[in-house]
DNA sequence: TAGAGTCCTATGACACTGTTACAGAGACGA
DNA sequence: TCGTCTCTGTAACAGTGTCATAGGACTCTA
């Protein structure tokens, strides 16, 4: 906000040609908020320009579109995630803590993971996140190729149960929901396993359940 | 198409109000080729209706929504899919191999998975699949709440990899791909490691590494 | 054979989206 | 004081999903 000493009485200047001072980062810092009150679908840039008491075009004017702005939220989103302490004394106790701060971060920011996970762009999100893994899982011997494949393991894990977890059940016509499904399954599947299906589950006991699996198949204990 | 038959002279007809023989189920299969053809962007009704050489309310007329019509593409490919014939010597392979036909057919029809994905109705197009899963993993022995968490875990492990299999990476801003993010990651990660991550990895091969993890994890060998 | 009713379809519009051409303010250097 | 550069607003474009309305075409009844 710098520029906006610049102005002379910003309170009293006209609204045709005026300086707002507006700079890049106040636009991705507003487009990130609106996407965490209002879900990713808010993210619209006539919304965000009314957001910031500005045309459309301002917008335009510093950046270049609406798929770099969604860029600019994801990193910045990335960056404030970036502190990370990983507890724990066994060196596969550590890269499971790592792995799980993943879930528990992508958890807490729904609305950020759902908008970068529409667009292809979770891995951008993720990265310092992924790179402390990394490091837990060199300290643990996995280096090279070993621990590239690891860590992506580990990613498919936690992304494939986000995706489970994130996923809007009610937007599906009630038909077609899941509980819906097993329960008009013709197949011979027992009743009591019919059931489970067909109960919403724990999916974050589920998750940890399965990461664990697979930290222990790739770490050495 | 019974009631073509019932038309005079179907190619004579005037386009204003006539009668297309057109049913609910012919839009469907059109929309399922547009997607399988050009991609699930191209699943637009105006685009939709061109194909079928209609205007866009007879559309609406046979069909609610576009979420009730993707619903209907999804069931569609889902009930296609459903030919499974699982085989293997013990129940543990069985359970690997149906978890596996799951991600084959998936990478196969990845317009339609990315469909589905995109509106959060994954589950809806790998039901059919997931029911063989399940009755492999009951005759495993894994029945009731033990059966549908393997079941899920399995899945989880699935979708995640699908993930990251389909996701685009030529969308995002070269700066921002993953390759150039392990290029400058300044944290202290051998060079190995980091070449190790910036190369492009054998999803399927990785994929199949940690299912069989999973599996190995959930079925009792 | 004529009229009524139902089914289906087209025309045209509405509100919304991302994006941009254009014009014009404000600040700054000469 | 005169440009020039930086920024901003007005207004528009093409595209999207969706719907109100009107009117053909076929079917059933009298």
């Amino acid at each position: 906000m710098a520029k906006t000493a610049a102005l002379p009485t910003p309170e009293v200047a006209d609204r045709a040609g005026r300086r707002t001072g507006l700079e890049r980062e106040d636009i991705v810092a507003a487009a990130l908020e609106l996407v965490e009150r209002d879900g990713p679908a808010a993210l619209t840039m006539r919304r965000l320009a009314t957001e910031l008491d500005v045309g459309t075009p301002t917008i335009y004017w510093h950046i270049a579109n609406r798929d770099e702005l969604i860029s600019e939220v994801i990193r910045l989103q990335s960056t404030r995630l970036a502190e990370t302490k990983v507890t724990g004394k066994t060196a596969r106790e550590r890269v499971y803590r790592a792995a799980r701060h993943i879930w528990t971060s992508s958890i807490e920011h729904r609305a950020l993971t759902s908008l970068a996970h529409q667009t292809g762009m979770s891995s951008l999100l993720t990265h310092h996140l992924e790179a402390a893994l990394v490091i837990e899982l060199e300290a643990a011997g996995l280096v090279g190729r070993e621990g590239a494949d690891a860590c992506r393991a580990i990613l498919t894990t936690i992304v494939g149960a986000l995706v489970i977890a994130l996923r809007d059940v009610a937007a599906s016509p009630p038909d077609y929901r899941p509980d819906a499904l097993w329960a008009t399954s013709d197949a011979a599947i027992t009743p009591a396993t019919r059931n489970a299906l067909r109960a919403t589950s724990d999916v974050d006991a589920l998750s940890a359940v399965t990461l664990r699996a697979v930290v222990d198949h790739f770490v050495p204990g």
